[in-house]
DNA sequence: CGGCAGATACGCT
DNA sequence: GCGTATCTGCCGT
């Protein structure tokens, strides 16, 4: 069946984010691609108050409450675009921020976009994603089942290699434990 | 390497 | 006006 891969998507939050880790997200840009493997999430939804849904659907936010496997983008602190997995059923407003990348394909290219910096300076934040993939307010809203940008759905993990904490940098909401990383991996925003 | 200030624009009150 | 799902450079240890 087609789309089964939006299926797995049309789920909570909290889960869609465990099951992102380990995934592939593919970036198409001047005929080359690049790639990496997910390795840090965080849910957001409606009902969390850390959450740009919180308030109810806007014209920012209405992508968020679309359905499930387009992509959610949003700018913030005046420079910096984040980029988030709609998840849920439609009219739900409930998404997966892409926290962190282990780069796989075109470091070359995303070492350009992010100012000639390296390794994990790459991709270890969801600016820094956005950015290495230049990732702006133009795909906000893009279906991520072809390019430019396309989202991989691999094996989903074990849970012992996943670990999961609160988010970060929110000021509501801080105690819900919904960021998640995979165990060791180097390219995780903060350890 | 850890803490802090500054950058800077936009959505929402 | 105010706060922001962040990053960087600069300082001190």
């Amino acid at each position: 069946m087609p789309d089964n891969w939006r299926t797995e998507l049309r789920a909570p939050a909290e889960q869609v984010a465990r099951r992102l880790l380990g995934c592939t997200l593919v970036r198409t840009i001047n005929d080359r691609h690049l790639s990496g493997r997910i390795v840090e999430t965080e849910a957001y939804d409606q009902h969390d108050a850390a959450s740009h849904s919180y308030r109810g659907q806007t014209s920012r936010t209405k992508i968020m409450f679309g359905p499930a496997g387009y992509l959610y983008v949003y700018f913030t602190y005046g420079m910096h675009y984040c980029c988030n997995v709609v998840t849920g059923a439609e009219g739900e407003g409930s998404a997966v921020l892409i926290r962190a990348l282990e780069p796989l394909e075109g470091q070359d290219i995303m070492s350009h976009y992010r100012g000639a910096r390296t390794g994990t300076e790459l991709t270890n934040g969801p600016a820094k994603v956005c950015q290495a993939l230049a990732i702006d307010k133009t795909l906000n809203g893009v279906d991520l089942g072809h390019e430019p940008l396309r989202l991989l759905l691999n094996p989903p993990l074990i849970p012992s290699s996943i670990v999961q904490t609160t988010r970060i940098g929110i000021s509501q909401a801080r105690e819900v434990p919904w960021r998640f990383f995979i165990k060791d991996n180097k390219f995780v925003s903060r350890r």
